[in-house]
RNA sequence: GGGCCCGUGGCCUAGUAUGGAUCAAGGCACCAGCCUGCGGAGCUGGUUAUCGUGGGUUCAAAUCCCACCGGGCCCGCCA
């Protein structure tokens, strides 16, 4: 049994007796009360019964519930609502099942499970060290994956490089023209891009002849098959390579790096855009502030028509093409199997073992994969972008209609600064005061997540030793790094993703409260007394598993997995599943104050022990699936 | 001009989708407790909130509707 299980139950006797009693028919639905006292579940359905049956609530409450018979829980009437609280039986079930299905617990019942789930995250410009920014894209991204992947749904893992857009050109621009060597000299490749576009961004801007140079490389690099084009692929690689170090430190893989410029190079950029004239969706003005460009129309569809522009230029005067109309070329091959693929090549073997593939138009191979033609992509980007995503979604929608439904931008909120952390990186007293500060990698105003991540596992370094002074120097390395991991996992995935996270460097290094490293100590905790009591009586759980409140309040939690893994599915809400783990996490604390174990007498002792069990296994997966390390000591 | 997001104790955050039940729930900070007892990164108690403002709908509004105020963002031959 599980929470799931019974709130669908509950459901379907309301609906019965709604129906055998004549009321209308109205939706049952049934929530978890706000007060203890009334139950697990209740309903208030008679208040919508009452709406058209004019009886008072409380009598038809009175009414349904003498009706209602379940085996695995308690029904009461009271003040017009319908309250159920869960009996022994139901705590016996939970824990027989936890025992049976171990880490299969928390999948939920859904249908349509073979369908092909496509998650693209990261997506960072390959010109600088992914920062705080990027990360909570990633780990959003991340968590997803592993919830959908769970769930059994075919999930594929995409990681888009722009490398063909005027950030990495800068970059080239700087190598080429500037002076600036191939390699940097005691530096990542991502801090060096980062240090060199910083330098060179506004230089180039404001000199003509370098900016016309700059659009001359993107149409080399467009191109493909020169040396220009080698250099810059060569050097992106090299910075994706780094940024990918980052995103393994924190738990995040993928399954293939899609190139911008193989969008153009594999002709499926020729062959979307085919289809969009075909449909009579571009023009090219004559004159105009668009002269000679290829224009997107949009003016006739109604969510555009009060923009003062509606109209968006997919390939510039020049003959490069903008990021939406190479963004839009990519989303229909996701979601479609167009006529023209990439070609593929394994770029690297990831640290979980698992190859990591690359589009490449010159050196990859044709027909090798098969990972697009999506029933459902899924695509991070931050609130700033709902506007392109839009015009991409609405080109889609012109040539296929699959876009409606199988093309899903999902949007979160940035990621800036304190004022404090501001002018604690900058060293810029003007900032100070401001309430939050955007991150701005020219101006120095960025917190890259390796610096935070190495910050952090410094802290969680000092006070692992202080509570553990034998501690073996690399478990301490690794367990620092791990706690790190949970602390930025886990902040970025309870926060809503309509909020701008304010980030603050002091409060971020705070591992209490509630917070990823209070998570692992949980378990750590939990698991430490698993380890010292050794073997016992795993058979016959007493009739009377639970003493104490507490204990019937920890195995009802535990059975709310699955019905958090399925609204984190079915909202696309990471939060979710965060916020469970925390309430778990409460529960096991509560149960393990109340509720000694290893000292009990032997009835007691077992029964406690078969609970910590379930515990272990389901709180496992969650901490899994928020990509948490469960740390055995910390 | 058009559109999007946010506003909840001193600070941060949940609750708003689907309006309801006695105290609006956590965390930080502050104060007072709990280790001869399974790990004190924990637990218990306390102080702090007219849920931005004003209207409206309703038996019932933090939640729905309208207006306004404050903060942030987007509408580029940037990405």
């Amino acid at each position: 049994m599980s929470f799931l299980w019974a709130i669908e139950k509950i459901e379907e006797e309301l609906r019965k007796n709604i129906k055998e009693l004549g009321y209308e028919q109205v939706k049952p639905e049934v929530s978890e009360p706000t007060v203890k006292a009334y139950g697990d579940v209740s309903s208030r359905v008679c208040f919508d019964i009452s709406k058209t049956s004019k009886e008072k609530p409380a009598a038809i409450a009175e009414k349904i519930s003498s009706r209602i018979e379940l085996d695995f829980s308690e029904v009461e009437a009271k003040n017009g609502y319908i309250n159920f609280k869960f009996n022994d039986k139901y705590l016996f079930n939970v824990i027989e099942e936890v025992r049976k299905k171990g880490h299969q617990y928390g999948i939920p019942a859904i249908e349509n499970k073979n369908r092909r789930i496509i998650i693209e995250h990261t997506n960072s410009n390959p010109n600088k060290p992914i920062h705080m920014g990027i990360l909570r894209n990633t780990v959003l991204g991340d968590t997803l994956a592993r919830v959908f992947r769970y769930v059994g749904y075919e999930t594929i893992v995409l990681n888009y490089i722009d490398d063909s857009g005027a950030q990495v050109s800068d970059n080239i621009l700087a190598i080429t023209e500037l002076g600036y060597p191939k390699e940097p000299v005691g530096e990542r490749y991502d801090y060096y891009s980062g240090r060199i576009y910083a330098e060179v961004h506004e230089k180039i801007e404001n000199n003509p002849q370098l900016r016309k140079k700059k659009y001359e490389i993107i149409k080399k690099i467009e191109d493909g098959k020169n040396e220009v084009a080698q250099l810059a692929r060569w050097f992106s690689e090299k910075v994706v390579t780094d940024q990918l170090r980052t995103c393994w430190r924190i738990g995040a893989f993928f399954d293939l790096l899609n190139w911008e410029s193989d969008v153009v190079k594999s002709g499926l950029l020729d062959t979307v855009l085919k289809k969009l004239n075909e449909k009579g969706r571009l023009y090219i003005p004559k004159e105009g502030k668009n002269e000679n460009c290829t224009v997107l129309k949009l003016s006739d569809q109604e969510e555009f028509k009060n923009l003062e522009e509606p109209d968006e230029v997919l390939i510039r005067s020049d003959g490069t093409i903008t990021y939406v109309g190479k963004d839009i070329a990519y989303a229909f091959w996701k979601i479609s199997k167009p006529p023209v693929d990439f070609k593929y090549r394994p770029f690297i073997t990831q640290p979980n073992g698992k190859t990591l593939w690359t589009t490449d138009e010159e050196r990859g191979e044709p027909n090798v994969l098969n990972v697009n033609n999506a029933d459902l992509a899924i695509t991070l980007v931050d609130m700033r972008q709902e506007y392109p995503q839009k015009v991409v979604k609405t080109a889609l929608s012109f040539i296929t209609d699959k876009a409606k439904h199988a093309y899903r931008p999902f949007l979160y909120g940035i990621v800036a600064i304190s004022g404090e952390t501001a002018y604690k990186i900058s060293g810029k007293k003007e900032y100070a005061s401001s309430q939050m500060v955007h991150m701005s990698g020219r101006k120095g105003l960025v917190v890259n997540a390796e610096d935070l991540l190495n910050e952090l596992a410094k802290v969680a370094r000092i006070e692992s030793k202080k509570r553990n002074p034998s501690i073996r120097e690399d478990v301490l390395e690794s367990i620092g790094n791990e706690i790190a991991v949970a602390a930025v996992r886990y902040f970025m995935l309870k926060t809503d993703l309509n909020n701008t996270i304010v980030f603050d460097v002091d409060e971020a290094l705070k591992l209490n409260g509630d917070s990823g490293p209070r998570l692992q100590y949980t378990y750590a905790r939990a698991h430490s007394i698993m380890e010292k009591a050794g073997r016992y009586d795993r058979g016959g759980i007493n009739q009377k598993l639970v003493e104490k409140e507490i204990e019937m309040e920890l195995i009802k939690e535990i059975s709310k997995f699955s019905f958090y893994v399925r609204e984190t599915i079915n909202n696309l809400e990471p939060k979710y599943l965060a916020r469970y783990a925390k309430n778990l996490a409460d529960k096991f604390n509560l149960f393990y104050e109340s509720c000694p174990i290893l000292n009990e007498k032997e009835e007691i002792r077992n029964n406690r022990l078969i609970i910590l069990e379930s515990f272990l296994v389901v709180f496992e997966k969650v901490l899994d699936l928020l990509g948490i390390p469960a740390l055995q000591e910390m």
